[in-house]
DNA sequence: CGACCTGGTGTTATCGCTAACATCAGCGGC
DNA sequence: GCCGCTGATGTTAGCGATAACACCAGGTCG
């Protein structure tokens, strides 16, 4: 039959230091009025007590929380799931909670309902997960006065924005085959209304143009392996088509499996590159050369984006891109004779 | 200079009810005493001020918060990531929000610090993923009194706990290895230390002595492509090796690349069976055999262990485990004549 | 028909903090 | 030597809920 008696208070330290619960607070909050003695002896009592103060209590009066609200997909995409993971690291560091709220699809109500689930935490900031036009439309349902930043959402709104330069990455990879003397270079895109995606297409788009190279037409796809086999299929029929970019790896992995089934070698047929450098790309046949986006990058930015404006109310600048880097492996060569 | 008025409290709503704050705290809680007239003007003044509760002030005088805290590797893998997701979805369905602590390495001190910090969040319970020893290790750290749940951590200790049948599934998948024809299956192992990788293990021992095959020396490797590449090139070299069961679908990823680049065809020289179904499994090439755990049941079963705790303070039949199923794809034939 | 229960409601205290104001010693300046 | 400042501390009043108890009408029962 024990009993835990209640965790110590505020006043249990103020009683053991004798000194006020107010002068605790001081200590606390790191008040500069505060002697040195007197801070030492209530830091003491602290540490014998094992005291932690009672979060709650200090949301109740302040009216702010030390939780931020991440609104994500339902996924195990690598993209998205590393990104969280960042995510939550950097926020961790900064002394606050991630409670995340996933939703299965990205369509207005549902993320609505998330961010009113968050709301009902009293957060005090919410990350939403926005890759595609459905999502950045729902949150012109959210309420303004809650500090909100967008990650890979709709550059072209105002809304506090980060994402990864997708234009960047694409036009690097795309030159990159270029580069390798290929005389133009197809396109598998993952779904138009994603922003990745369209980033994506732009970037490409941009490298051909500046080579004055012919435009191939975009083979959409989802972001699936699946999506990406059939696309590799229509493409692994056609000669002509001797370097491909893909709009992610997965795609490419699909893409790879076409292309062997129909006896073209990469990269000695056909070179392919992709995007997100997932763990698994450098043991695809052959290792993938791909763009590899910056996480944790974009998990910093986003959060000193919040925090701006959680303190200030708003902020100059709100909108941050994070460049990729090209990750060079052995599925890019020179076009066949 | 606008000025958001706060939040509507619990007062606001009763003086436009025309009853007391307790009645509206009585409705709001299900109580049974509330004439159902009053109930209903209640429930109007509610949707009307666009009133929610404020779980700060329920947390501080009920000491208990909604709020679930997670102990997770900071990874992006594919199992982790989704059963993390599938809790998340759990909890919020059961109006609990979810708050991840990462960490980057299981070890004791990492693993402390994260409930500590769950700890300070008062949180109503925390659920850890403890796939490997060290980590299991760390919870006799966690003082009691704390309701905890443990997944895929060690099943030989008394906390309560949940895990898929590790060694069903590795069972299974050598069993169909077995059917094929196959004198005997290679193993090549996660992290011995890992109680996934030692429940594939048993499984796969338990399938082998019932039909009296001889048993090959385990295989060690991480869980990377990387090191299922490395055991791949030993054992692509070995002409008595027909069938390999990996320990999970990125180990079997490397073994397919290393049995392709020495010209060992799958499946017609050898066969070859993940762990986990990664989606990209059905597009390796060729599409993968593998062992697909039910992650939402996992996460099911935790979170009813962990409430029931909450609740009850105790539970009988602490210990559960979910039962995966395999799928069977094209990695898999008979041995070479 | 008055004592007693009981369902519906209001009143008050309380959780553990922070903000705002009150207090009080010591100090410099005229 | 008194005034008023300033730095260190204490006191008081909430924040917005729930818990415990008080209260009051109406029905039951001896």
């Amino acid at each position: 039959m024990e009993k835990t008696s209640r965790d110590p208070a505020m006043t249990d330290v103020a009683r053991l230091a004798g000194v006020s619960h107010q002068t605790v607070s001081r200590v606390l909050n790191n008040h500069p009025n505060v002697r040195e003695q007197t801070r030492l002896r209530v830091q003491a009592a602290i540490k014998e007590l094992d005291y932690r103060p009672n979060r709650a209590a200090r949301a109740l009066v302040t009216g702010k929380s030390q939780l931020i609200g991440v609104v994500a997909q339902n996924s195990s995409l690598y993209g998205p799931a590393s990104l969280l993971s960042a995510f939550e690291e950097a926020a961790a560091q900064a002394g606050f909670a991630v409670s995340v709220g996933r939703v299965k699809v990205l369509d207005r109500d549902s993320i609505a309902a998330a961010v009113e689930r968050h709301r009902d935490q009293r957060v005090a900031g919410i990350v939403v997960i926005a890759p595609n036009s459905s999502a950045a439309d729902a949150l012109a349902d959210v309420p303004a006065g809650v500090p909100l930043v967008t990650v890979d959402g709709d550059p072209d709104r105002p809304t506090p924005l980060v994402t990864v330069d997708q234009a960047l990455g694409a036009f690097e990879a795309t030159k990159h085959l270029i580069a390798y003397g290929h005389e133009t270079v197809w396109h598998v895109s993952g779904p138009a209304d994603w922003f990745d995606a369209a980033g994506r297409v732009e970037g490409w788009k941009a490298a051909l143009d500046t080579v004055g190279a012919e435009l191939p037409p975009v083979v959409a796809a989802d972001w699936s392996a699946a999506s990406g086999f059939r696309a590799g299929q229509m493409l692994a029929r056609m000669p002509e088509v001797t370097a491909v970019f893909c709009s992610n790896d997965h795609l490419a992995l699909g893409v790879l499996r076409a292309m062997s089934e129909r006896g073209r070698r990469v990269p000695h047929d056909v070179s392919v590159v992709g995007f997100d450098d997932v763990p698994e790309a450098a043991y695809f046949i052959p290792p993938l050369t791909t763009v590899r986006p910056d996480f944790a990058a974009v998990a910093h930015e986003t959060l000193g984006l919040l925090l701006e404006q959680v303190s200030d109310g708003e902020t100059a600048q709100p909108q941050r891109t994070v460049a990729p880097t090209l990750v060079k492996r052995e599925s890019v060569g020179p076009p066949p004779k």
